[in-house]
DNA sequence: AATAATGCCGAAAACGTTTTCGATAATACC
DNA sequence: GGTATTATCGAAAACGTTTTCGGCATTATT
């Protein structure tokens, strides 16, 4: 039951460990025939190199780490799909850490990370994030380094992101055109710059259509919960009963409001448009269907593993890399929930 | 921007590699005054033990594989949730697999695995799994492994389950109970034991209720996909408009059954009810709300990952590991979608 | 004062691989 | 026949850690 290793390769054939080495890796000062015995004499014994020492010798474990802040959500899962995916085509796993929206979780990860010395992170922050010595420390490090949708813009790291000033710009004159005057925003935490962006896309839809903003109509979600959407729903109609349309930071909350309207038989579209963002999956099979933002997920981890490839093989080859930024297009989804004609 | 290692440390010090490495480890036979000494500066060059050595050295990485069908589905995410935060609590990271249902992907990710030397390996298998070389590969190896949900009874490995015949039955009865007389089964692919168990139980229910069993209608799943609900849905009503019930083999298309029946204003439960798996979270937000056996995903994750460390640890300490069965219960969720009166 | 016990330290081997560099033997060239 | 070239191989160092074992000084024991 002993692990078979170069050395037992060696002494079976009478050869040097050097020259086993070399032959499995197709050396060309190993004579053809020596290289035919070593390959044969590998494949019956099923060897495979043992990666704690091939990690050891060559300093790089063709292995990444990734945090996000979790896996259960329609979103983050279809970017580790997509991460995971790619990374494999290219001959690198990936590690998966959660940080559960909480700063602390968060730091502690990337310090596991960066002692696990994995050839590079791939990241996207939490809710909680407005301190980033720990990013900074990965930069630091030279370890190589992607953030995806939720991003600190100070870190001078590469990143792969959507326009969600522009997305959410949409989102509301969406609404706005399909005859909403008076608009709600349900909007995402303080920290994160997407929700920041989002908000800010809102406030300047109204005011390019000369529609005043009311801050009383922004309402601020901690952990963008389903539950948070039932509350927030009925505090809207509570305190604004002329509210006419509805722009909500993520589909799981906008479906928390859509719930809530149809036990209140409050009638969506036509009292309340409601729009979301993400198109996730449930969006296109609730009752009235969910209107929203559809965001690249997938392609969002493919473009994330790319651009940190790049960096590791710059690194490696000790060349210069320049952090790159990529900006995904997204698209407005339009379904029941926001047409109101 | 080098790496600190002990040996700079020991130099710095004037004194030997092996007594830094003592005192950081705190043994017995390093003098105070000296392991304060290390563990100061340690900790101001910000040392970490370069894990790649510590791997070669101890022979274990504190890293272990998981292979799932996919991370983007409800029941695997949340499994996969279980299982990091689990693992992270005992020291270990996690590198996730998908196999997207093929068998082929799926030797081949075992393969990496091995290769990769991962302390241990959890893992579902696809639906198309019927043979299980790699798996008596990775028992061969004594290679620390746990199964659960889709597994092989044939492998003599830990395993962490639910009784899917008897929570099908459940099920089924439930139907019953609410007065449906003819009922279809859309059942999952051929392979997997769960489907073939929950097939089971829907077929011994009908005979303990003096149903007779009628093979034409039982649908078979390739995918079970969304696509695949609404397909069958209306193949039922076409091919057996007399079906008052139905017993979906997972919600995502039991969701689609769903949909198209709203579509055709077919009335869920009236005209036929309907019941599905797993209890995913848009089940309880569709219209009408879905009716579901409830899992316990989070659960599965957790109580797997603890069977395999109990193995890891055996293992390191040369004891004898028996694999256990755990089996977890399940739980009837009644919804709209099954309830007559 | 001789011996035993204890406290503290370091040399060295080991984990298994990769790669440099030098050595040898065989062949080529003039 | 002597030199230059080529083909083939292996010794050895290195990666950074852990752990065994022996050595030396200091203290305790008779």
């Amino acid at each position: 039951m002993k692990e078979i290793t170069l050395k037992q390769i060696a002494e079976t054939l009478g050869i040097s460990i050097t020259t086993v080495s070399k032959a499995l890796k197709n050396y060309p000062d190993v004579s053809p025939k020596t290289k035919k015995m070593v390959l044969e004499l590998a494949g019956e014994l099923h060897y495979t190199p043992n990666s704690f020492a091939v990690n050891l010798r060559t300093k790089e474990s063709k292995t990444i780490g990734l945090i996000i802040p979790e896996v259960v959500h329609h979103f983050f899962s279809n970017v580790v799909n997509g991460i995971i995916a790619e990374a494999e085509k290219n001959g690198y796993l990936v590690i998966i850490l959660q940080s559960n929206e909480s700063l602390e979780l968060e730091k502690k990860q990337v310090e596991l990370l960066i002692n696990k010395r994995v050839d590079g992170i791939v990241m996207s922050l939490s809710n909680e994030s407005n301190d980033e010595e720990h990013l900074k420390e990965i930069i630091r490090r030279g370890i190589p380094f992607v953030q995806f949708d939720k991003i600190s813009k100070l870190i001078p790291s590469s990143k792969v992101i959507i326009n969600d000033q522009k997305a959410a710009m949409e989102a509301v004159q969406h609404l706005i055109d399909n005859g909403c005057k008076r608009i709600a925003h349900i909007r995402g935490p303080v920290n994160p710059q997407n929700a920041i962006d989002r908000f800010i896309g809102y406030k300047k839809t109204l005011e390019k259509n000369a529609i005043p903003f009311d801050s009383s109509l922004v309402y601020t979600c901690e952990n963008v919960t389903f539950e948070e959407g039932l509350f927030f729903a009925k505090k809207i109609i509570e305190e604004h009963p002329d509210v006419d349309g509805i722009f909500v930071i993520t589909d799981l909350v906008a479906v928390g409001v859509l719930t809530y309207f149809n036990e209140k038989k409050i009638n969506v579209p036509k009292d309340i448009a409601v729009i979301g963002f993400s198109n996730w999956f449930m969006s296109k099979v609730i009752t009235p269907k969910l209107s929203s933002v559809d965001q690249p997920s997938y392609e969002m981890g493919v473009v994330s593993f790319n651009l940190l490839l790049e960096e590791m093989q710059c690194r490696k080859e000790e060349l210069p890399f320049k952090p790159k930024i990529i900006e995904l297009q997204t698209n407005i989804i339009a379904r029941e929930s926001s047409i109101k004609m």
